[in-house]
DNA sequence: TTTGTGTTTAACCATCTGGTTAAATACAAA
DNA sequence: TTTGTATTTAACCAGATGGTTAAACACAAA
C-alpha cells in the first residue's frame, strides 16, 4: 500500500540480476557465493543488488558464520502484483474496442480546458487505436 | 517475455507520478495538461515521464490538433503480473515455514563452496526465519 | 498574419544507479 | 596466531534519472 514500498520494489524488479537473483531464491536460500556465480560481475556488484533487494524487502539476510545466506521473502510481490492487478480488465478480452466506445459515452465531458466550439469526432484516426 | 521490456516496464511503475498517471488514464484518455493538473511540477517534467510511459509500451500518444491525447495500453503490465505470478506460492498461505521444511530437505545438497566437514545445522537461529 | 494555447526540445543540474578495484571485516581452520 | 575464505565497505567513475527554465514547435482562432 505504502507507495515508497512500491517504488522500492518495482525497482528492485526493474534490472534483470536483480530478477534472476530472486528466480535462484526461489529454490531455495543460498549464500552470495553461489548467487554470485551465473554473472559476469564483481562480487561487491552482488552485494548492492542484494542490498537493494534487502531495503525492498524482497529479501532477507542470515548470518551463519562467514556466510550471509539469503532468502527470498515474497510478501512485498503481493503488493505489486496487486497494484497491477486494477488493470487487469485493461488487458483482458476486447477491452481496446470497448474503452473507444467507453471514451466516446463520455466525450460530453469537456476533457479539454479551452475546448468550447471542437468538433466531437474520435481523437485519432478512423476507428482503432491511436497511432 | 523480454528482459528488456521488463526492465521498461518495471522501471516506468517505480516512479509514484507515472503510476498516478496510470492511474488517471485508467478512467479514459486525456490530454498532456488535464495528466499534469495534480501534480507541483512543470509541464516538461511531465512530457518527460509520458515519454518514459510510451517507451515502456504503457502508453500510446495520438495527435490531434495541438493536443497529444494519452491512452493506456495495459498489454505489458500483464507480462509484468505473468513475471510476478510465478512467486505466487511463495507469498500465499504457510509457504514459509513450509519453505523451511524443504530447505532442510535439499540440505544434503553442498550449497557451499568448500563445504565439506561442516555441521549440518540450519543455517540460522533454532527453527525460524533467518534474523 | 498575429496571437494565444498546448506540448516538446534543449540545455543544464543534482542525485541515483550500477559497475569497478582495493581495503576492511568476520569467521573457520591450521 | 596465522592463513584462507566469504562478504562488505570505501572510494571512485560513467551514465541514467528526475527535475528545472527558456526556447521552439504545432496548431486554432482572431
Amino acid at each position: 500500500m505504502s507507495p515508497d514500498r512500491l517504488n522500492a520494489v518495482f525497482a528492485a524488479l526493474a534490472d534483470p540480476t536483480r530478477r534472476a537473483i530472486l528466480e535462484r531464491l526461489a529454490e531455495g536460500m543460498t549464500t552470495v557465493t553461489q548467487l554470485a556465480a551465473p554473472h559476469d560481475m564483481s562480487l561487491p556488484a552482488i552485494s548492492k543488488h542484494l542490498g537493494v533487494l534487502e531495503r525492498s524487502g524482497l529479501i532477507e539476510r542470515g548470518r551463519e558464520a562467514q556466510w550471509r545466506p539469503c532468502r527470498l521473502k515474497a510478501a512485498p510481490l503481493k503488493e505489486a502484483v496487486d497494484w497491477i492487478g486494477q488493470y487487469r480488465r485493461h488487458w483482458e478480452e476486447s477491452f481496446d474496442r470497448l474503452d473507444e466506445y467507453l471514451q466516446e459515452l463520455q466525450a460530453k465531458k469537456p476533457v479539454r480546458k479551452g475546448a468550447s466550439r471542437e468538433k466531437s469526432r474520435k481523437l485519432s484516426g478512423p476507428g482503432t487505436a491511436v497511432r
